[in-house]
Formats: C-alpha cells, structure tokens, sequence
DNA sequence: AATTGTATATCGTCC
DNA sequence: GGACGATGTACAATT
C-alpha cells in the first residue's frame, strides 16, 4: 500500500464530473488498484473524496510524482481521475502480505443468520408450522421462508433484524402478489424479528399479519426460551 | 490525520459483533474523529474492515501504542472498536489544514434537473399531457407534476432517477389520497425515470400506473428521441 | 431531531 | 454476467 500526502487537485471525470481544487490530502493506493483521495476534516469522514475501484491503470508522471492518473473502463465509456501533486510532504509504501496472510473478518448477528435458525426451527414462526421452501420467489421479490400449518394452509413468513413500517409493507406487497393466485388465496403472514418496532407491529396486527420477536441465542439453543411466571 | 501500519487485531461490538484475526493493516485516525480500518487487498476495496464515525472517544495504552480503543455513543447502547496493536511499522501524524482552507469537492451532473426538464416537457410523460402545477400539495406531501391529458383528465406523474418498488409504493399513496376527493376520483398515474427496476414495473403495471423511462440526453436536446427505424 | 431520498453508493448472492 | 437485497450503509436536504 502507498500513503502519499501531498498539496494536490483533482479531477475526476466519469458518471460525473467532479472538481476538487488544491489543499493538503491522503491520497492512498492499495495493491488491489484502489486508489482514494481523502481530506483530513471537512463534510464527509468515512468517505473518500475521489476513489476509483479496480480493475484500474495507474500512471505516474514525474519523480516524485507531479501528477497520477487513473483509467478504468467503465461500459461503453472511460472512467477518469487526474490527481496533480504540488508538493510532497511524504511517499512511503508498505508490503502488507498478501490476501491469504490477511484473515477475514467475521460477522456475527446478521439477518442471514436468523433466516438460517427459522429455517431450521419454523415453529417459533408460528405452532405447527413446517417449512416449504426457504426464498420462495415470486415476480416482485422472494419470500423469505413459505412454509404450511397444521391444517395445510400456507404461510409466508418475513425475516428481518430489526421490523420496521417498510417490512410491513414488503410482506403485505407479498401476500398481496401471493393472494392474487387462487391457490394462495387463504395465505397468512407472518413478520419475524429479533426487534418489531411498536409502529410496526400495530400495523401489521391491524393488517392481520402476525409478528413474533425471536432472540437469536434462544434459536441457538444458549439459552431458555423465556421464564414462565405463571406455571400451566 | 494519524496514520499507523501495524500488525494488529479488532474487534467491534455494535450493532452486530465483528471479529479481525491479526495481519499487517492501516489505522487511520482523522481530525474529526474518524477511525478507520483498512487492509490493503482481500474482498471490499473502498470500504474499511471496521470503522466508527464521529463523535468518537479515542483512548490509547501504551507509548508506542499497544492498544487503542474507540468509543461511541450510539442510542442507550455503546459502540466500541478495539484494536490490539503487537508490532507497529509506522506511526506518523500529518498537518492537513482546517478545512476553511480545503475547498470543497464540485459535482456537476448528475443531479436531477430532471423535474424541470420534465415540468417544461410534459409529454415526455404521456401523450397530450400538460402541465397544471409542480409539487401539486396533498397533506401526505407534494405530488411531483399534476397534469391534464387530451380529455381534460387528471394525471398524477412521480419522478425518480431510479424508480424502484419504493416509488410505486409513494404514487399509489397518492392517487389513494387523490382519489379519495371526487374530484379526482378518474385520476390516472405515471411513474416517469431514467431508470425503472423491473420489480417496480411488475408492481406498477399491476396496479393500472404507467411506466416511462425518460432519457436526459434526450429531455435537453442533446440527442434525437431514438432512431425510427421504419418512417412512417 | 427525525424523516426522506440519493449515491461515481458498495458488496454479496443467486439465478 | 446481471439483477436484487442488505448494509454497522453514509450523507445531505427537508420537515
């Protein structure tokens, strides 16, 4: 990687045109043929101001650099970013081991996650529900899990992080597609989620669409489903 | 800007909880407060491993650091980035000017004059459409363009740069509204874009709204509608 | 302050 | 390769 800071301007020309006149910046250019231009302050912090991704064709003029330039081939047309450099405050490079030696990073708590469980254990979706299909497509999108109840009648089920007002309305446009077939007609809707936010969950219910809040270390099985206060 | 190659390993506790296994990488540490994470190859090429956005509070251990940790506030909760530091390669802090003296970035473009052009234009819309008002008011906001067509018949148009099942969804809450007045009881609608995903004109489509992709080029004259390639 | 809409969105996944 | 959804989306403009 190639940490350059330096007084520069730049130009970018490509979806847009874009102008960024001269002032000290980081301009930054990974091995992958990423290069970004950042500014210390200023409107936008974890953005860079110009950047182009790979694959890219990285040309230098001049040593120390006076100006680089960026090519992509984007489509039909040519993507553009000309940096000229006024003054170097510094040029290092670093070997920073290539992609192997770099171990990924490791998420935990996404949605994929909590569909997989659901999948696995449909019945906190609902009692006796069995699962069909997982992303059970239809023309406007797939169903998260399809699945049938104790007496055979279908149920889509809506799987998010966090149920918000939109999700209601993605499993209603859902159902809505699903119920305009005669054999889906009777389908039931259910929006599954580790947090339903309260307006969400009002409008669902008003909708007749069941919401069940489900806790991922429970669906893992760490721990016990909920105290009963009141033993049956 | 604070900028750190080390050998270092993180881990971030949020909104979810990511895990980084040691490797050589950059910490960059922006005056606003702006940590970010960055390796040079592996998957995402412009976007950092782990990062968090001001306001920060930025505790190191150690001189040379052997830890730093990043705390946020985040709702009732607490973000936080840890990253443990076991060799360091670099560690160099740059003066970059306050941003007073770094001009802002210039866009021009892309932005959507598309509503005027359109305004201006409205047949792009719909044969024989004009128009009788821009942001035409209903108490659940503004309808883009309220227009008439050749038999005086109300048409409702929204326009997106990209339309998508969102857009439908706004139009449709429209023309509910609309509807409701008798007045409007026949109003008919159109969903005018650069672009409209497919998904969205299934939807449209389905609920009677029609379609147009409309061209920039073409709305300012730059560019003939499109080839006829039989003449009338 | 909260909501809405845009982005050179980026990025993965599945068809 | 293209289309689509998810993102710790980020960010600006608007209510």
């Amino acid at each position: 990687m190639r940490l350059i800071v330096a007084r520069c301007s730049a130009t970018y020309s490509g979806r847009l045109d874009t102008l960024l006149p001269e002032a000290t910046r980081l301009i930054m250019i990974k091995a992958d043929g990423t290069v970004m231009l950042w500014a210390d302050g200023g409107g936008s912090s974890v953005k860079p101001l110009n950047w182009m991704t790979p694959p890219t064709v990285i040309e230098q003029d001049g040593e120390p650099p006076e100006r680089i330039t960026v090519r992509k081939h984007a489509g039909r047309s040519e993507d553009r970013l000309e940096i000229t450099l006024t003054e170097i405050l510094s040029d290092v490079t670093h070997a920073m081991g290539v992609p192997d030696d770099d171990a990924a990073l490791a998420k935990d708590g996404v949605e994929a996650h909590l569909q997989e469980l659901l999948a696995e254990q449909p019945h906190w979706c609902g009692e006796g529900l069995r699962l069909v299909r997982r992303e059970w497509p239809t023309d406007i999108g797939p169903v998260d899990l399809m699945c049938r109840d104790g007496e055979d009648g279908w149920v889509a089920v809506e799987i998010k992080r966090v149920a918000t007002i939109e999700s209601v309305e993605q499993i209603t446009r859902y159902l809505e597609r699903l119920r305009a077939d005669a054999q889906f007609a009777g389908c039931r809707g259910v929006l599954a989620a580790q947090t339903i936010k309260p307006q969400a969950r009002v409008l669902a219910e008003a909708r007749g669409i069941a919401c069940v809040e489900v806790d991922l270390a429970v669906l893992r099985g760490e721990r016990e489903p909920e105290l009963r206060l009141f033993a049956a």
